[in-house]
DNA sequence: CAAATCACTTGACATAGATCAATACGCCTT
DNA sequence: AAGGCGTATTGATCTATGTCAAGTGATTTG
């Protein structure tokens, strides 16, 4: 389930710039090397850690897609968040020095492992290294804000907009450009994530496509109409509909 | 608007184990007293700090009560966070050297300026220090999934008690005992922080009240059936409500 | 290749909570 | 104490989305 895959160099890494601080000098980049030793597969399907367990690392994904989950006594699952290439994984276990949530490969991924301990001892040394985690992590911070704005503010349409112009965002930010993406998780895990039932998710992709706002395959979407998007992505429960009738069509 | 306040001391201070590192020498815990020259005065209603702002530092309530919000474009304002003593405000400013909420106060209140610069610094000196920083960003990583969950799966009864539990255990956690809590908030502010209008956050009570869940008078509540409270706040959507007769009393 | 399974779509209906509206309460000002 | 304003309650409707149900299309398995 976790086999540790062939040493590559975070100096030449792809995703350097995504996941390290800029200007480091080489011989701290050396340093980083050293600790960024460990790096695993993950096989679709299966957990990278698991609520509760305790915390030891941190995670970046280097290639393939995760997803995120927060379980409820009552066995009720959540989708809190999707994680690609570059992002850090984890974060959430250092408050309680046990993770929150359970993340799990949504495709054959693999990931470089952050020790903790390795982590802070570096960050002694390399102050941009402790900076640079500080604002992943307030990053997220603002993501989540986001997130929970959406969650309370937007209703179907305007969540599901919002959801294609963030994978969208991130994707061009991994240098993918076009209007093409993807859709690595299931309508259920779309509607976990957004609060919507999945009934809800397929409804409201269809009439965006059927606006002709997207083209929508299955999995793959493309944007056809992105300024349309943007407008719906920006509709709040209490933005006045009856001044925009272009995005009021039933 | 923000007067400097007569000088305090962290080592004496009463919020210490809530805010600072536990097991620090005496000599380190000069220099984060030190560090932490400045405090600061807000008034009822004025802002501490605004969104899009640069950001400079970190707040640490010492004394009364803040809400941070969110603004959207379209001038759509969502509350995002209840703030009480010993809590530290402004982390979301760190990622992108800009505050990302506005916060304000919501009765008279004073807190400790914590220049980051000087944080980042004293930092290096004291691990400790670096831990503590990242755990409660940790610990606010995961404060905002649990919402997110609450938003994404519960219903107005749920979020409402879930809402209550939240500001009593936090307040237990200050040393204040007993069942009763004074809400600092509008009944405006509890619907948009939990996703509801001001109408269902109203009757939701007025039902809690009506069942003898809870005792309310205007602002003051008072817990009567603390296990009923947590039963309600951990229904979520897809909970099996018909066997539970005791709580599905219309 | 058939068959089973899983993911998705679409329709009909039910309902929690939004919206609209009226009223009442508490608190400040004069 | 009276007036006025912000805040809260309560009732009557409306609607977006949940729920239930049926059916299709994709993908995996025997």
């Amino acid at each position: 389930m976790r086999i540790p895959i062939a040493i590559t160099h975070c100096a030449s890494c792809r995703l350097r710039d995504l996941c390290m601080p800029t200007g480091l000098s080489s011989k701290q980049m050396t340093m980083i090397d050293h600790m960024v030793s460990t790096r695993v597969k993950i096989t679709r399907g299966k957990v990278l850690y698991r609520a509760t367990g305790a915390f030891q690392s941190l995670y970046v994904v280097r290639t393939g897609f995760f997803k995120t989950i927060l379980s409820a006594r009552d066995g009720h699952d959540q989708v809190s968040g999707f994680y690609m290439a570059g992002e850090l994984l984890g974060l959430d276990g250092i408050g309680l020095s046990e993770y929150a949530c359970t993340a799990i490969a949504l495709e054959d991924s693999d990931v470089c492992v952050l020790h903790m301990e390795d982590l802070n001892t570096l960050s002694q040394k390399i102050p941009e290294l402790q900076w640079h985690v500080q604002k992943i992590m307030s990053r997220e911070i603002v993501r989540d804000h986001d997130l929970f704005f959406l969650l309370g503010s937007m209703r179907a349409e305007g969540r599901i907009a919002s959801f294609l112009l963030n994978l969208l965002t991130r994707l061009h930010a991994r240098g993918q450009s076009g209007d093409a993406l993807h859709l690595r998780m299931t309508r259920e895990e779309i509607g976990s994530y957004l609060g919507l039932t999945i009934e809800t998710v397929s409804r409201t992709l269809s009439k965006l496509s059927h606006k002709g706002i997207i083209n929508l395959q299955l999995k793959e979407v493309r944007i056809l109409n992105l300024p349309a998007l943007h407008q719906l992505a920006q509709h709040t429960d209490d933005s006045d509909c009856q001044h925009h009738p272009l995005l009021s069509t039933p």
